[in-house]
DNA sequence: TTACTTTGTCAATTAAATGAACAATATAAT
DNA sequence: ATTATATTGTTCATTTAATTGACAAAGTAA
């Protein structure tokens, strides 16, 4: 535990509320006397840390909880129901929005499409529009953050958002600062990748296993978010993750990020639907037309089209020799796949990239190796955004709180 | 900051204690009044924690110091002259000690090389030997912990240190275990990479820069040692950082690991000689003979020897796309590279990566690079081993100090 | 029914950081 | 040279947060 600045009262309460906040929330439901054990702290300072929070609405009591033996004990929950965050996911295509209680539970689930050609401006203010009917039309809970999850990485300057690639056309577009003047909530920009590792660690109860892992975003462009000690890895830059641009062949075809042979240019969904295209085009016989849709691709991967379900296969196999070197560069404890690619044939994915790992890592390694695709019921990367913004509320609860209530 | 347990008065003591101590330590000499504003805490905190110290004899007070205005401010430091760590670092042919203060002073560097066959056992006793010397000859400081460096990732299981590879022939040798025994003083075994780049960080006054660090050892392997946020990053099976098993053709040659076209066969010191060679075989021109030697090389590519100069730019260049994989992956803010390769010539050596890392990177991402050839003064992987076991220490002086006084 | 556990709380206590005051002693201004 | 101002390091009373220990309440096991 690094720790760069002293530590003094304050400081000191506030983290041990942070922490049994936080364990509060993992296990949804538990005592006092649990929480207790948890924190490594004592009975009495968990009833003055919870006593606040239930003054503040932010704990509630429950049911009594029956254990194995002695005085019943008081089940305690974040009120989940009074204050909530937004998640949003932005695509080329579309947008979702999630409201999920501080403590996890989903409460809706939204998504608009978004028509061909739309600006920036308007798409923002068509998105803002959506945000703020959510947060009006609910009066029982009030939204404390909102979480926005945009593809690909950004710089941060001067308070402006610089999108390293321009994967939805918002180039130089100062999305933060847009976001940010519309609402009067905090609004937390998030890389796509990275919300949806955290996810993966945030909503989960077993968290040692998962305080260390790898989410790859397989996609239009593959993407990775990673997670370390429970702490996202942004990167000097904000690149940290961007496997879709190491080089598995050095000597490959350029790509527009200068370098050559990189894995996206052979294994996004992109990569996979011009190879088909080409193979067609070259007379092989396959279900699909030349014209074929992501969708059509699709069913004709799970129908066994000998041609789709190669090319399908061979998507998986360069994207194995990805996940290899990300093995050997960050060593994640588990490895999560998700996004198109992995939803097209899951089973497919997983039985070609494993065979492929197999091969090329050593036996002591891959034994020990976590990995499986996404299957979480909602959209990990807008979930991941609001779990970002919730944490972001509940590391500081009395700030936000008592600000406007 | 992740805190898994909770803070009560004791571990608040502890924490700022080892806030102070580290940077005191960085500082190499400061006043009270200089820690209390860079821990963020009272003058009369830093009293009480400093006047514990100067009691244990950890800290002393040296000269006055003369400020721009004020009072005269009393010059604090570390008594490294009587609080002392060894570092360890272990290769094929040889073995390195080095005796440092608590503060990072060097005192004594011992070099010994080990003659060819000489079994694990024997070694093992040699280098016990040579350190319990090390302790015994000087009677003015005393040894606090001793740490090891080792080539290579290994594994530990029930308290043995299993190899991942074995490129020092100690496959399952209980190293740990062994060193333990024969001291009583704590015994820390790292692996080489991680140890110089934690001496990167640990011996730098500019810490901010060096917190998120790559650190390459180009060697007659390839490995690397990461940094996250001042942490080594070991990985869930320590092998994270191995980048020398990083595909640089999916479709390259097989390697021992399993993987194909790893790093390492292209741009390991190994590969070198061995392209080289195969080329004077060939019947190539150059000044080298067949059997040159490592010495032999070096000096004809630092003559401009035109064959081996070609082929150590090519290795160069094959380094180059490793590390654009390593960027891409987990965007360290500086990397610095180091060992035999970055030593025959080190301005070949960053010339030719540079031009490599422009033409692969994007300009915005290129044009914040910090990268670098190793130039501490001393080896940094023994240098690292020391400072990981004087951390050790530091964190918890106490603990230590008081043990057996 | 009794013995034993466990929970949650309270008041008293302990431990650590802080605030305020002070002496000492620098530099800068006059 | 003198004065004003700033800074350091210490002391001690104070504040704050966690702990201790005791206790009532309420459960299980014997």
């Amino acid at each position: 535990m690094s720790v760069t600045s002293g530590i003094n009262h304050a400081k000191q309460l506030k983290l041990n509320r942070a922490l049994v906040i936080d364990s509060l929330r993992r296990q949804q439901c538990c005592s006092r006397a649990e929480l207790a054990r948890m924190a490594n702290l004592k009975r009495a300072t968990i009833t003055n840390i919870i006593g606040e929070l239930i003054d503040s609405g932010l704990v509630v009591e429950t049911e009594i909880l029956n254990g194995t033996k002695g005085h019943r004990s008081i089940g305690l929950r974040i009120n989940g129901h009074r204050y909530q965050v937004i998640g949003v996911m932005v695509t080329r295509t579309s947008y979702s929005l999630v409201r999920i209680g501080l403590s996890g539970e989903v409460y809706e689930v939204q998504s608009q499409s978004i028509p061909p050609h739309l600006g920036v401006d308007e798409l923002i203010l068509d998105m803002e529009r959506s945000i703020k009917h959510m947060i009006e039309e609910n009066h029982e809970s009030r939204i404390m953050a909102i979480g926005v999850a945009v593809p690909g990485p950004y710089l941060q300057r001067e308070g402006e958002v610089v999108f390293v690639t321009n994967r939805i056309g918002w180039d130089g577009f100062p999305i933060s600062a847009r976001f940010q003047d519309a609402f009067d909530i905090p609004v937390l920009l998030v890389n796509d990748a990275n919300a949806a590792a955290y996810a993966q660690y945030w909503f989960s109860s077993e968290d040692d296993t998962r305080r260390n892992l790898a989410y790859i975003v397989a996609g239009q462009g593959i993407g990775c978010g990673l997670l370390f000690d429970g702490e996202l890895v942004q990167g000097a830059m904000g690149i940290a993750g961007e496997i879709g641009h190491t080089s598995i062949d050095y000597n490959g075809p350029k790509c527009e990020c200068g370098n050559r042979g990189c894995l996206e240019l052979y294994c996004s969904s992109l990569a996979l639907e011009k190879r088909v295209r080409q193979r067609l085009q070259e007379g092989a016989s396959s279900c699909l037309g030349e014209n074929f849709s992501t969708q059509e691709l699709t069913a004709a991967i799970r129908a066994q089209d000998p041609l789709a379900l190669e090319e399908y296969r061979k998507n998986c196999e360069y994207l194995a020799v990805g996940i290899v070197s990300l093995i050997n560069q960050f060593d994640p404890g588990t490895i999560v796949i998700g996004d198109q690619l992995a939803q097209m044939a899951p089973k497919v994915l997983m039985d070609t990239i494993c065979r492929q790992l197999k091969d090329r890592l050593r036996p002591a390694i891959w034994a020990e190796l976590h990995i499986e695709i996404d299957t979480m019921e909602h959209n990990s990367i807008a979930m991941g955004a609001a779990a970002m913004a919730a944490r972001s509320i509940l590391q500081d609860p009395f700030g936000y709180l008592n600000a406007e209530l």
